[in-house]
RNA sequence: GGCUGGGUAGCUCAGCUGGUCUAGAGCGCGCGGCUCAUAACCGCGAGGUCGAGGGUUCGAGUCCCUCCCCAGCCA
């Protein structure tokens, strides 16, 4: 790429603002800002567009149910998208309107030429119209009994038509000549594949209703939703069409520029007005790549503008392998996963868990493993072990490069290696892998301590110049894994950076940092975890409601008990629970529950409480002080809003009696139960 | 129904044009080591008929055929 082609321009979708964000419309975001981030990082002037798609029958008709105008609606909801991408840590973008007015125009502009041209022409439309997909019905897509669906309309109307199929055997052409526009490449083929399978044209206008943008040859019609949103595209770019259209009718443009996919910016730039357009990137669920890789491109060939260089088509995001629906109740909620792990730990998550393409799986076990495990284990630590070795024997100062052996330059190999392999697996959005790949460098550096064992310089003296180049390697590696990562994790990647005390913030530097090192003497800061792990055990017990088995009543256990037949354990089975003698210091009644007391417990080992089902047998008072025997190691739990950490035994007859179990004669408390 | 891509360790998946794959990684599990560190880190183990059957080949997760199952796109 040239100098002159450093601009880099991507867009999201432009969301429907029905409701506010999901996880699917928060990775699509957050993919934006990672790509966008890296290009900064690589030094480009890049940007990105996402916004809201208004003009849709069905949010005039929400609006209308809420007795608001559309506009006021959209004005109401939007804020909460932008409060989601802020939450997400994404906060430099354009958001572009498909009612603004500057919109407006591009689009009226834009379809009079194409009016003109001769390539829109007047038809009718009838067949039953979906109100909230904002769009015609295929024939075979019409359900048994139509006219029952509360979402589908009958329409007959006059509507113009947009001559797609005049561009088949052009964009078979551009497609053939731009094998990287569709990635990845089973959608490609996909496309490619209905294509060739023919083109209808396509329906372009609708009457009936005000909400929309007029045709600007014919006010009784407004546009359809999809043929004017995708030109914010353009709008957002700060394409200004007016300035174009002057160049255009002096000839400088289309002629210049055949084939127009041929578009460099370079040739751009006796056009300034074009500004960042044409699009570098658009990014797409899998829902909506038709409209982006056909209808898109005819419609700007038919215009005479340079064409978008690339489509990205990503996939859906499940939960626990079904598919998120509002229906089903279990769409995730962003803020939900960052209340957890952090933005950090949702970015990951979003961007580890995913092969280019691919649908995701979400569960939160999964996302919290991913925090623990790469986040706060492996990354975490090994910045926190390494800076606080290094104020223990260097006084926080990262030690001269001394004695080199085969280990340290291996590591500094891989170091090398690994900048040139992510900064290539960037350019082509494998987020995932380059995350593994980054990951390995760190799993890395943990075996080189591990096996340089830096911590013996106090007993050994001798190995002090072997063990300050270890440290030196190792700050230098963090260095470069936090600049790589910090597309993907900016909040860490900034706190740790401050741990080392260096300058700036890794968001903003660019690739020529990579080339750069931590001089030796230099001094870091104190060191404290930057992700905390989190405890799944514990949280687990706080997300199950009690419900059932509060009165001890057993289930049959199918799943253990097919053994043999019988319930005989072995002595390691047995061995596995840990019981112990514990005093009972107070006892309490748990409000709205008739059988829970609250108990608090000294186990010898600090303390603990339990809620017990045994309120019936037991009054309050005559169990303080009393010895009991519990179950140690069972995980914890919620009971009616209140921690239970563990079980008091109690043995019951078959005629519902219920009597504690306690040691005959004292014992102390955390006494052992064999 | 057509087209495309898959079925590999308990789970999630890597394995390009056939031979260092006598089949790998992460997680989980088991055992061990270490002690600088966020109960973190490191090592070892699993004996997986690489969906089933047949074929090509000196040699096949890796190529061909048939079948079963799953997913995507289309009709």
């Amino acid at each position: 790429m040239t100098s002159a082609d450093n601009k880099y321009y991507l867009t999201t979708p432009i969301y429907y603002v029905n409701f506010k964000p999901h996880v699917g419309t928060s990775y699509t975001t957050i993919l934006a800002d990672v790509t966008i981030r890296q290009r900064r990082f690589l030094g480009m002037d890049a940007m990105f567009l996402t916004g809201s798609d208004e003009h849709s029958q069905n949010i005039a008709d929400l609006a209308a149910a809420a007795g608001k105008t559309p506009l006021a609606y959209c004005d109401e909801i939007i804020p909460k998208f932008k409060e989601c991408w802020a939450a997400c840590r994404v906060d430099d973008y354009r958001f572009e309107r498909t009612s603004d007015e500057r919109h407006h125009n591009l689009v009226r502009t834009f379809w009079q030429r194409i009016f003109e041209s001769g390539d829109v022409y007047k038809g009718e439309y009838s067949g039953w119209y979906h109100t909230s997909d904002n769009r015609f019905l295929d024939e075979d897509e019409v359900p048994e009994n139509p006219e029952t669906h509360p979402r589908l309309k009958f329409i007959t109307e006059e509507a113009y038509y947009f001559r797609l199929s005049k561009y088949q055997q052009w964009l078979e052409e551009f497609h053939a000549a731009n094998p990287e526009f569709i990635v990845p490449d089973f959608r490609r083929n996909e496309m490619l594949k209905r294509i060739e399978g023919g083109l209808k044209d396509i329906c372009i206008s609708r009457s009936g209703t005000d909400w929309g943008i007029r045709l600007p040859w014919d006010g009784g019609h407004v546009f359809y939703v999809w043929i004017e949103a995708l030109l914010t595209y353009m709008t957002g770019s700060g394409f200004d069409i007016d300035a174009f259209e002057k160049t255009f009718s002096a000839g400088k443009s289309r002629e210049v520029r055949e084939p127009l996919w041929d578009t460099r910016r370079a040739d751009l730039q006796s056009q300034p007005e074009t500004n960042y357009w044409p699009c570098d990137l658009h990014l797409m669920a899998k829902d909506i790549p038709w409209f982006h890789v056909v209808i898109w491109p005819a419609m700007l060939a038919s215009y005479g503008a340079p064409l978008p260089r690339q489509a990205f088509v990503h996939g859906y995001w499940n939960f626990d392998g079904e598919k998120m629906s509002k229906s089903l109740g279990n769409v995730v909620d962003p803020y939900d996963a960052i209340e957890l792990v952090g933005v950090d730990g949702l970015r990951y998550f979003l961007m580890r868990e995913v092969p280019l393409g691919l649908d995701g799986n979400f569960n939160y076990e999964a996302l919290i493993s991913r925090f623990n495990f790469d986040l706060a284990n492996d990354l975490g630590n090994l910045v926190h072990r390494t800076v606080s070795m290094i104020h223990q024997s260097f006084e926080g100062r990262v030690p001269e490069v001394l004695a080199v052996t085969d280990l340290d330059e291996a590591i500094e190999r891989q170091r090398r290696e690994t900048i040139d392999n992510v900064l290539e697996m960037y350019a082509g959005f494998r987020y995932s892998e380059l995350l593994q790949e980054l990951w390995a460098l760190i799993g890395e550096a943990n075996r080189y301590i591990d096996e340089k064992k830096p911590w013996e310089v106090k007993k050994n003296p001798e190995r002090r110049d072997e063990i300050a180049t270890v440290f030196n390697r190792l700050v230098n590696l963090i260095r470069s894994v936090l600049l790589l990562a910090a597309p993907v994790i900016p909040e860490g990647a900034s706190k740790f950076w401050q741990i080392l005390n260096l300058e700036g913030d890794p968001s903003a530097l660019t690739v020529d940092a990579l080339a750069d090192s931590v001089s030796a003497g230099h001094q870091l800061n104190p060191s404290e975890p930057v992700y905390r792990r989190l405890d799944l055990n514990k949280l687990r017990a706080e997300q199950d409601p009690p419900e059932v088995t509060e009165d001890g009543k057993k289930p049959a256990d199918q799943a253990d008990d097919n053994q043999s037949g019988t319930n005989v354990i072995t002595i390691d089975d047995f061995i596995q629970v840990q019981l112990r003698v514990a005093r009972i210091l107070k006892a309490e009644k748990v409000e709205k529950a008739d059988k829970l007391l609250c108990l608090q417990l000294d186990d010898g080992q600090g303390g603990r409480q339990i809620l017990a089902g045994i309120a019936q047998w037991y009054k309050p008072e005559e169990l303080e002080g009393r010895q009991v025997v519990i179950v140690a190691n069972l995980a914890p739990r919620k009971l009616r809003g209140l921690m239970s950490e563990g079980m008091v035994l109690a043995a019951s007859d078959s005629e519902g009696r219920l009597a504690l179990v306690s040691p005959v004669s004292e014992v102390s408390a955390g006494a052992e139960v064999r």
